[in-house]
DNA sequence: GGTAGTACCTAA
DNA sequence: TAAGTTAGGTACTACC
């Protein structure tokens, strides 16, 4: 029998651990498997007398079952031979973390290592196993006997095996929602607000049903995907009896990790202590679900199962100005949320006719949403995928950062090479790492050549600290610390640092590297003929997955709570790419310098006779980042895409000959026209390759367009003025395009026009405990407001948003919850949003044709504009155009969707 | 009026 | 048992 491995733990029997592998067979039975004899261990290591040790630790440790001399190589730096180390095997997992320190106080030993590695994820490495990975059961085992399980099989194998196959095992999801009854409006709490629905949402359906919502009171007229119980109790218990009859391998629902989970825990535990027990089971082996409070995040467990909340997952993919489900939905997905508000749940929750009937479906319409983000976004592939590629449990993946995968890679392939892993820093060392960080420089910015630029062919490295790390074989295993190597056996870095070529020794890290590249590049050749939708989408998001983990590494190593941490190795690695993003700029600009068309080829002047009827390009990099460089192109006469994708070939293939392999500049696309304002801000109308023709798109990166802390109002009118100055070189229409949105703020009425608020609004980020903070914030004023207005402060992590009122007082107390504002008919600043918001964003565009910003406004009192003139640094120009006169092109937005704005 | 310090968000 | 990294622009405020 075959099943995917969906989580991992173990038991104890008879003082010794039995692994439980939980999963999801072929033939959609779910699946436990019992697995005995793998046993928990760790390394010391101590500078002499190793038996003497041994004997110690056996005899001062009954915990101990085995000590052994092993050989190793110590975690970092290239070690010409390996180190007897001892291997100290306990009887029980727990017995590792308790006899460790006692261990470090033993005269002679110098470390630890290993120590804090989960026994789950020490079985998974061990064993070669992945998280989400398909293990093969052999047939002839005996049923085991143990706890009681809610699985369809279960199972005993000494020796699962992996076995390789793409697809996923059928599996079941679960999407859930609670409402709660608030008393008097505000936040419920478990100890006195009941539960009083529950909707929840099926795929595949479950006994026919896609949803189903239960109902804490009698309720008539409902249809038949509506379960009306007594009372909170017994649709408590039904709920549990319905997640332990489904049986879902993933349960989702939004936001459920910060309260439906704790809500519905705490809630049984309160119902518990006043005398009503409720069986709460909900994993795979019949336990409840449990969740624990560490600093700001809840974590979830659930035996068998993966819990996954959607909120952080939408909070880390999409860039929103709010993550309500409310925006989510009508953001992503194009679905409106159906609300009862607060106010009124009471007066709906005690009507027994419509107004109930439409609570209800409101009610099933949160889990529905929930599971058609997961669906339709196809939210969990990425992880399902990294999960089989670095090998973690889905669940770490998904609750945790880079670190575990990172790690988990790192473990086995030193696990593979006698290499030991030190255990997770103390904070005094983290403290201590802190200190000296800001010994770690990044990348190099170009400064860019500011204005209105045409063809600029646009190049950049295909991953460029995993390949500058491959190509010089940096990594902890080759760091030169400890033995010194021969003459001529090292690489140093320009930022100093010594480090062992590939022929002395391989480095771990570029090893591990090669292999996910190797296997990335397999992966798309795969799925260039492959038809099979899902096994196009699973192949791509391993393609993506190993993408990710590629450029996980880099940031790890200068991670200062990571376990393997090194500023030397992350020095190198950014100093190099420092040294060859401007390598590259000369190489292009000074050697290259001019790339000669000829019918349909490119040459350089050495390649090449000269001729009149050649077309010469002569190249000069106007910008770049990190990893890019962008090359406008000049030439006497007209040039054309395809001769700028010529010339952009021609430099990929010269620039990645001169480097080290697997390095590689590849050409990306082609700016027709490029405005760049400063670093990191600016916007081109590009030209990507479509098939036989070409796909053209306006590209904004760092302006106002795309920061969430500007209004809409501002991206709006920006992206417009970006798109007639790129694409049709109108400056004229977007100066006139500009006088109109202002004059439309100056002669607001807002007071009749109150939707006009949602494009004033500003979101800003509640980033950190109020006490932290050492000025005052716009969105924390507004954040008190709203406490002082509801009783509670929203909480940090969320995003606040806020539009700036009328008056004197300073800017930051003027910000206003939207709402607010809305219910109350509170007079915008017009002035603010005039000056602050639309004219100096504008200004920093239009500037560059020499357009001033005393011409784009007027005040309030005068009657017209007058014209305007253009800036010093250009010739007068009248360039005044009508007010009333048309743009064109672009038709007023129409429909319910429509603003003021929307020109 | 110039400038230092804080905060935020984004590029890579 | 929380969390990959640095570079960089802009706004606001307090202060000289």
């Amino acid at each position: 029998m075959n099943f995917q491995i969906l989580d991992a733990d173990y038991v104890t029997e008879d003082t010794a651990p039995v692994v439980r592998l939980f999963g999801r067979a072929e033939d959609g039975k779910s699946v436990c498997c019992y697995v005995p004899g793998f046993e928990p261990y760790f390394y010391v290591n101590a500078s002499d007398e190793l038996d003497l040790i041994c004997k110690l630790i056996k005899e001062r440790f009954d915990v101990v079952k085995n000590v052994e001399i092993v050989q190793r190589f110590e975690p970092v730096g290239y070690q010409k031979s390996k180190k007897s180390m001892i291997q100290v095997t306990t009887y029980e997992p727990r017995h590792v973390p308790e006899i460790r320190d006692d261990i470090l106080q033993i005269p002679g030993v110098m470390e630890v290592y290993e120590t804090d590695i989960l026994f789950r994820n020490r079985f998974l490495i061990d064993r070669e196993l992945h998280g989400m990975g398909w293990v093969s059961v052999s047939p002839s085992q005996e049923a085991h006997q143990g706890g009681k399980i809610y699985c369809d099989t279960v199972c005993l194998d000494r020796q699962p095996a992996e076995v390789d196959k793409l697809p996923n095992a059928p599996l079941k999801f679960l999407s859930f929602d609670i409402e709660c009854l608030p008393i008097g409006g505000s936040m419920p709490s478990p100890d006195e607000s009941p539960v009083i629905m529950i909707s929840l949402t099926f795929a595949p359906a479950y006994n026919g049903h896609d949803s189903i919502v239960l109902v804490a009171k009698p309720v008539s007229g409902a249809g038949p995907d509506v379960e009306s119980l007594q009372n909170e109790e017994s649709m408590l218990k039904r709920f549990f009896e319905i997640l332990r009859d489904y049986d879902p391998d993933i349960l989702i629902g939004y936001n459920i990790n910060d309260f439906d989970i704790p809500y519905i825990s705490d809630r049984i535990k309160f119902l518990a202590d006043s005398g009503t027990n409720i069986n709460s089971g909900s994993g795979r082996d019949g336990r409840p679900m449990s969740y624990r409070k560490i600093g700001t995040m809840t974590m979830i467990s659930m035996a068998g199962r993966v819990v996954v909340d959607v909120l952080p997952l939408v909070r880390s993919q999409f860039s929103l100005k709010r993550y309500t489900l409310r925006n989510v939905a009508k953001e992503l997905l194009d679905r409106e949320k159906l609300d009862v508000a607060p106010s009124e749940m009471e007066d709906h929750w005690n009507d027994e006719g419509e107004k109930l009937l439409k609570f209800i479906d409101y009610a099933r319409r949160d889990s529905e949403l929930a599971m058609e983000l997961v669906m339709k976004l196809q939210l969990l592939d990425r992880y399902i995928a990294i999960s089989r590629v670095s090998g973690s449990l889905l669940q770490e993946v998904i609750d945790g950062g880079q670190t575990s995968m990172v790690e988990n890679l790192l473990l086995r392939e030193c696990r593979i090479r006698d290499r030991v892993i030190p255990p997770k820093p103390d904070d005094n060392l983290v403290y201590s790492r802190n200190k000296n960080s800001e010994g770690l420089k990044g990348g190099e910015v170009l400064e860019p050549k500011k204005g209105l630029l045409e063809n600029v062919v646009i190049l950049d490295y295909k991953s460029l600290y995993p390949t500058i790390m491959m190509a010089h074989n940096l990594c902890y295993s080759t760091v030169v610390e400890k033995d010194i190597p021969g003459e001529g056996e090292t690489i140093t870095p320009p930022s100093g640092g010594r480090f062992v070529t590939a022929d002395v020794s391989k480095g771990i890290m570029p090893a591990i590297l090669e292999n996910l590249l190797n296997r990335r590049i397999e992966t798309k050749k795969r799925m260039k003929d492959i038809s099979n939708e899902d096994e196009y989408k699973a192949l791509d998001a391993t393609q993506l997955a190993m993408k990710i983990l590629l450029n996980s590494f880099y940031g790890y190593a200068g991670y200062t709570r990571a376990r393997l941490y090194s500023l030397t190795l992350a020095n190198a690695v950014t100093s190099f790419g420092r040294e060859n993003i401007l390598t590259t700029r000369s190489l292009i600009e000074d050697t290259i310098h001019t790339i000669y068309l000829k019918d349909g080829n490119s040459y350089l002047q050495s390649e090449i006779a000269s001729d009149p009827l050649n077309k010469d390009i002569s190249l000069s990099v106007v910008y770049g980042d990190t990893d890019s460089v962008f090359v406008q192109c000049t030439g006497k006469t007209e040039i054309s895409l395809e001769d700028a994708e010529l010339v952009g070939k021609k430099i990929s293939g010269i620039v990645s000959a001169s480097l080290p392999d697997p390095m590689e500049l590849e050409f990306e696309s082609i700016a027709k026209r490029a405005l760049f304002i400063a670093k990191k801000r600016y916007a081109i109308w590009v030209f990507e390759r479509f098939g036989d023709g070409w796909k053209d798109g306006i590209k904004v990166k760092g302006m106002e367009t795309v920061r969430r802390d500007w209004c809409e109002l501002t991206s709006k009118t920006l992206n417009r003025v970006l798109e007639l100055v790129l694409k049709a070189g109108e400056v004229e229409a977007a100066v006139q395009h500009v006088r109109k949105v202002v004059d439309s703020i100056r002669n607001l009425d807002v007071t009749k026009d109150r939707d006009i608020i949602d494009d004033l609004t500003m979101t800003r980020m509640y980033s950190k405990r109020r006490e932290h903070y050492k000025n005052k914030q716009p969105h924390i004023t507004v954040a008190e407001k709203m406490e002082q207005r509801t009783g509670s402060l929203p909480p940090v992590g969320e995003r606040i948003p806020f539009v700036i009122i009328a008056g004197k007082d300073l800017f930051v107390n003027r910000a206003e919850d939207p709402e607010y504002v809305r219910e109350n008919n509170v007079p915008i600043d017009v002035d603010y949003y005039v000056k602050k918001q639309i004219l100096p964003p504008v200004e920093r565009i239009l500037g560059v044709f020499g357009v001033d910003l005393v011409n784009l406004d007027y005040d309030s009192k005068q009657t017209g504009l007058s014209d305007f003139t253009a800036g010093p640094s250009e010739k007068k120009i009248r360039r005044s155009v009508p007010r009333t006169s048309d743009i064109g092109g672009q038709p007023p937005n129409s429909g319910s969707q429509s603003s003021l704005f929307d020109f």
